[in-house]
DNA sequence: TTGCATGCAAAAATTTTGCAGAAGT
DNA sequence: ACTTCTGCAAAATTTTTGCATGCAA
């Protein structure tokens, strides 16, 4: 999986006409291998502990760069923290928010999807992409 | 329904023990009377078109009070505008958001709600609130 | 070599806060 | 009188940008 995502940036970098560079490989490596809902304020404070001297600025570019060439996605849970998620090929997840210990529980529910598909289509929109979350306390914060 | 609100608004000012203010009452009939997802900055130049000393603070501050209130809700499309919009009791909504226009077209679905609650059955998660957004081209975008 | 990338600091953009004077209750 | 509000400016946050230098192709 891991290897797949390095692939997959690596061969968007060549094709744009990019450059892999030893920051972009770190960054990528501190992403991959964490969370997969990390705000960009955690993985940069992750990676001074290593490499203090990578600035603010490049995690912000890369990250970019990562949800551009289809590895990551930004996400906002309304906190004033954007996050980037994992992405893969084909696949996409919904939250379940929890707002007592800020646990994130993924999940799918292709019956929803349908739904979603009737509903734009009553509006005759055509779906992009869509974001569901559902906020409140998970198992261990209701007891 | 805009009297309602405003009842709703006095009665949580008076309970509170805060006062009723000029400036309250024209930032609340500005934001009754205006698009149902407003952007902060919007209402705020709205606002001094008529109104050109009123403050971006006092915008802020009394746009939250509105939320604690329960007339409004604080909502975030992830374009870095901070929104806002009309809450009636027992009503929820969800959106549909086009990417080409802005437009925001609103809608229910009782059956979405249903699987949602099941969702969070599955993984013992007590919903306090949730968010669905459908991302994608309008109608008249499409063509 | 050429031009993209980096790190730093400065700039933007958005939201919050402190405070003195103004205004409700 | 007393306490909350307001407007302004300053501060705090978060994200973007400019630029000289570094580095990959």
């Amino acid at each position: 999986m891991k290897r797949v995502k390095q692939k997959i940036f690596q061969d968007y970098i060549a094709r744009q006409g990019l450059k892999s560079t030893r920051q972009r490989d770190i960054i990528l490596d501190a992403f991959l291998s964490s969370d997969r809902h990390l705000s960009i304020e955690e993985l940069y404070l992750k990676l001074r502990a290593k490499h203090p001297n990578i600035g603010y600025a490049t995690v912000y570019r890369t990250l970019k760069l990562f949800a551009e060439s289809g590895i990551a996605r930004e996400i906002h849970f309304g906190d004033g923290q954007t996050r980037y998620e994992h992405v893969s090929e084909g696949e996409h997840h919904d939250h379940l928010v929890c707002t007592g210990c800020g646990t994130i529980i993924e999940f799918e529910n292709e019956s929803i999807e349908k739904l979603q598909d009737e509903v734009a289509a009553a509006h005759n929109f055509l779906i992009k992409h869509h974001k569901l979350e559902l906020y409140g306390l998970c198992a261990k914060c209701r007891s």
